[in-house]
DNA sequence: CATCCTTACTTAACCGTTTCAGTACCTCTG
DNA sequence: CAGAGGTACTGAAACGGTTAAGTAAGGATG
């Protein structure tokens, strides 16, 4: 039992294919009796008829899809993202999709072969990646003439589209904001600090507050490793053995939330004895205890300006675009200020405490 | 600029497009003699030749592509899904799905037409439907001639598959659990309790658990609303008025966890003043304070599944598939005894505490 | 009354691919 | 040396739709 196609509908209600495709998409140019219009709409609805969207891009040349790759966390591990950031953006880039009149063919970086391929094979009509890929990946992005934009990496190609945020004024911000509470021993736990990634860039932040405090990123206060909830634990776990921290900056909140988690199997309090901070503000921030103070980005806005930006593209306008959104902090309960006030410093006053950055 | 085609290659390489086809895809019961083929696959591979799947699908009826609908939150929002757990079963749905050579087409239910729009108009090769819908729209799942797979909903259609746990025993075991510890005031908070949904079923083992101990369901214990952790701490600001409830089952993990930071908000501690038991054991079951209490699922499988069982249906396999994966209980850190030993009930020793439910 | 313009269609080519049904040539067989 | 069989291809139709160009009929124009 084949669906009906356009055939069919055009044998039954006894005209031509091309009619029916002429009143089906009500083309304009072209005078159709108000008559035999009202009798094709009617069979084609009886029949059942939908247009065969795969069968229209083979002469449209559009396909109304854009192609989506998200990371997966660690390759050949079974889940593409455990990180509800990916979950939050995937929802704001579909809905925005969706309401105008595009779907989203979603892939992690196919094992094996290039990421791209489903792009090409699929003809999707743009395409959108999250998270940062050897550039050598990206390369291959340069032979599909389609628009293409990044999410949350770093790189200078004039012909991709970026979006993402101030990450290393959020490294900077975040470091700052301890450094005022009086922290001087402040760990770094994130994911991979690859080159064109964010966590280079948070760390870069994280290096500028220290060393504009006339301290130095000290080489066993860094946890680097992959953005998960038990790498953070594990983290936690492991500067434990260290007593001169006491604060730490996680550079994504699934981190944080680890971080707490490992802390308090050592027997630490949050902040009472070790302070932390976060980074991007998920539902997890407020929901785990003490809620986590972090430096929040708008996750919908990135999704939005995506699929705007592939629209955009797709109309013709021929401007890179470039967007890079704001960060700020939110104060919640995981910092708090260490006893004796800071006196040694050239650059701060003891009261500088409450010069938080907006 | 156009991608080069088929024509393209036959050209260049001098022989038909039909040679070139039999050779790329290595079609046995066509004898090419082994220059003709590798000059084929030279050229092809020079000039950046990759197939047109849609155009491949036009003719093979065969589009490898599997249409996946998840629920919005509600109507209207921009989120499709604020629920982590959405997350992890498209993880494995994609994992699932790519690893077998398709891929995902995502969408919500199209605000104003029907959600099948999508599946119909590009040809899904099947479909997998996550969460309850109006019966009415499932009619319209029937109009596909393509394998159906219902996650997570209770339908008695014969010509659907479906994937689901034992809601209604998840339910049980919980609230059983529950009363185990002595416990008699048990609040309820879930989602919407619709006619076709899993929160209907895991309502009805609270239910049989409390009927079976000798008590009865009160409607004011019952907090139904979406899931979401706002109505999770919502629920809970109402039922701190009630004195007399020392226990909470949340019937999804993201309402137990607000259900934790609200009682918090209160000044209630948990679980020293009120125990909170979860449902789904989401990565926030640990990461939470104190860490869930819950009813543990297989998020992971249910996606492997359902993949697996579009497979069988499309290699012909004709049974319809009906899994239900069961649940367990998880004991840590929100659910405590209360004080006094149960004597009254019938059915109950003092000692049962300890008969959990494996 | 021949010409031109509308109106209301249809024909046919095309998009990129697959596949059935040839066809041409060569070699082997009886 | 006719016929059979194998090898190595090609032609053309088909999938479901779009669209440029053509056409036939009727009415208005000069």
């Amino acid at each position: 039992m084949r669906r009906v196609s356009i055939k069919d509908v055009a044998r039954e209600a006894g005209v031509s294919t091309t009619t029916v495709s002429y009143v089906l998409n009500e083309i304009t140019t072209q005078t159709i009796s108000s008559e035999t219009s009202r009798r094709v709409r009617e069979v084609a609805k009886r029949m059942g008829y939908v247009p065969n969207l795969n069968a229209r891009s083979l002469t449209s040349r559009k396909t109304n899809l854009i192609g989506i790759v998200i990371p997966q966390t660690e390759p050949g591990r079974e889940f593409m993202f455990d990180n509800p950031f990916y979950g939050a953006l995937l929802s704001s880039l579909e809905f925005n999709a969706r309401r105008n009149g595009y779907h989203l063919l979603l892939t992690g970086p196919a094992s094996g072969q290039s990421y791209i391929g489903v792009a090409r094979n699929r003809g999707v009509d743009g395409i959108v990646i999250v998270g940062s890929y050897p550039s050598s990946s990206l390369d291959e992005l340069h032979q599909l003439s389609i628009p293409v934009v990044l999410i949350d990496t770093y790189v200078t190609d004039e012909s991709f589209h970026t979006i993402g945020i101030n990450d290393r004024q959020g490294g900077l911000l975040a470091t700052e904001y301890l450094l005022s509470r009086g922290h001087r021993g402040i760990a770094f736990v994130s994911g991979g600090i690859s080159e064109h990634g964010v966590m280079r860039q948070r760390f870069l932040g994280y290096q500028e507050a220290l060393e504009a405090a006339g301290l130095q990123v000290r080489e066993e206060r860094l946890y680097t490793g992959e953005v998960s909830f038990q790498h953070g634990m594990q983290a936690a776990r492991e500067l434990c053995s260290q007593q001169d921290i006491t604060a730490v900056f996680a550079a994504a909140d699934i981190l944080g939330v680890g971080v707490v988690k490992g802390l308090r199997q050592q027997g630490r309090r949050v902040p009472e004895d070790v302070s932390v901070m976060g980074f991007d503000d998920l539902d997890l921030a407020q929901i785990c205890d003490p809620s986590l103070t972090t430096m929040r980005q708008d996750i919908a806005a990135k999704g939005r300006q995506a699929i705007l930006t592939i629209l955009d593209a797709l109309d013709g306008k021929p401007d890179k675009q470039e967007w890079i959104f704001p960060v700020d902090l939110v104060v919640r309960d995981s910092v708090r200020s260490v006893g004796r006030p800071v006196t040694a410093q050239k650059h701060r006053r003891p009261d500088s405490g409450e010069e938080l950055n907006e």
